[in-house]
DNA sequence: CGGCGCTCGTGCACGCTTTCACAAAAGCAG
DNA sequence: CTGCTTTTGTGAAAGCGTGCACGAGCGCCG
């Protein structure tokens, strides 16, 4: 039997919400049963792993028939914190903050915002998406005030750390850092960093070695169908 | 000596973007040169990883010293293809396909949008940033006449697997997925995913278990300082 | 010009992740 | 109830990535 209160490991963890999303995709499609290996073609991995991703959540499978939809819906969902709302708070409402306080995919999947803070008096007032841009000062009460506990950094790359820090001054214990910029953090606050130009220089890279390929590489074994 | 011209792990291919932001930064401070320990201390990872990773690039370092600045800047660069500016395209000009054009982190490191393209009659027409939004049909006409190679998805995750079909039919091999959706595309294409509420809900993750800990864990072991 | 101190480059061991392969279990048919 | 099919759950092996530890090379100082 499978460990229901362990550790998950990180790579797993990260999978989690893609079976999740096409779990409940599947599951609005009349889908009630499912098996590992349609999830794993869905999902585009391997079935092994599907399954013992799932096996960290326990023995929640039937041998011979598959998972049951809904029933590891909830599962998973319990098992990632999302069976409630999380409010975040967004610091930065530049471009990127202000598409992010106004995309559609977060209030979707579990996290609403609680608030979105500026440096800028001009932007201070504007209405985003039904959301008010407050003073970065406002931050602790916002925090406090909704218990947030994750902030979103989206600012420019030298105001990220003072981001971070008046973040974690109001009580932040997660952050999703847009800005590119490493943030320098205590150790019980746990950051994650999505950087869009960095992504890019990524496929630059691929782009680069296939010009380059004067070389071993057959064709395009780089990478298959891809996440 | 290092090799010159091996595959790098993706790992380190990952980590590049980041010393190549921070190496501009201190040359741009007069820093000629830098060690991998003070390179690591602001990528925020561990020295010999940094020694590692740029071993893959060839053997630029000097013994004693460390390595100076603005030829590593070069070497990485030629090594990511950031010797020139690569012409992007985005479909979608949702909120997320418009921050993303107007988004100045891209045109600072290596990347234009050569356009963006939308479905929508409506928005068909607008500019953003100067740059038009287009019809969807003439996709094939922006990457034909700027040879752009790198497609990105902002649309929804319905609209995902056609815009990605559309890019690929155009002639893209490399494609940066906002959707959250798993694109399947043949092995040729290069793909990568970025998914906002995976993210947060990988902290979510994290603050469920915080809070479920009555467990082993002594406080927030989860993750140090981070990237 | 020899010795010393510093920092790179990398072999090696360890731990995490992926994948394979198969026994165990469930359903179904007769 | 027995046997057959299907699919899970998981050991064990293989593959990667990380970090330590140290030899090798470089510069500097006397």
């Amino acid at each position: 039997m499978a460990q229901s209160r362990r550790r998950i490991p990180e790579a797993s963890v990260i999978r989690l919400p893609v079976y999740l999303r096409i779990l409940i995709e599947q599951f609005e499609q009349q889908v009630d049963n499912i098996s590992s290996e349609r999830l794993a073609e869905l999902a585009g991995v391997n079935a092994a792993k599907v399954r013992k991703d799932l096996s960290y959540l326990g023995s929640y499978g039937t041998r011979g028939v598959g998972y049951e939809a809904e029933y590891l819906i909830y599962q998973i969902r319990r098992e990632l914190g999302l069976t409630h709302d999380w409010p975040v708070v967004i610091v930065g409402a530049g471009n990127l903050g202000q598409a992010l306080a106004g995309y559609g995919g977060f209030s979707e999947r579990g996290f609403h915002v609680a608030g979105i803070v500026d440096v800028d008096d001009n932007k201070i007032g504007s209405v985003i998406a039904g959301i008010r841009i407050r003073a970065l000062d406002e931050l602790a009460k916002i925090v406090s005030g909704h218990e947030v506990v994750i902030g979103v950094v989206a600012t420019p790359a030298d105001a990220a750390q003072d981001a971070a820090d008046r973040l974690i001054a109001a009580g932040i214990t997660s952050i999703l850092n847009f800005a590119p910029a490493v943030l320098s953090v205590p150790a019980s606050v746990v950051v994650r960093k999505v950087d869009l130009a960095t992504e890019l220089q990524v496929l630059s890279y691929y782009e680069q070695r296939r010009l380059t390929a004067l070389h071993s590489v057959p064709t395009g074994s780089t990478r298959g169908a891809s996440a």
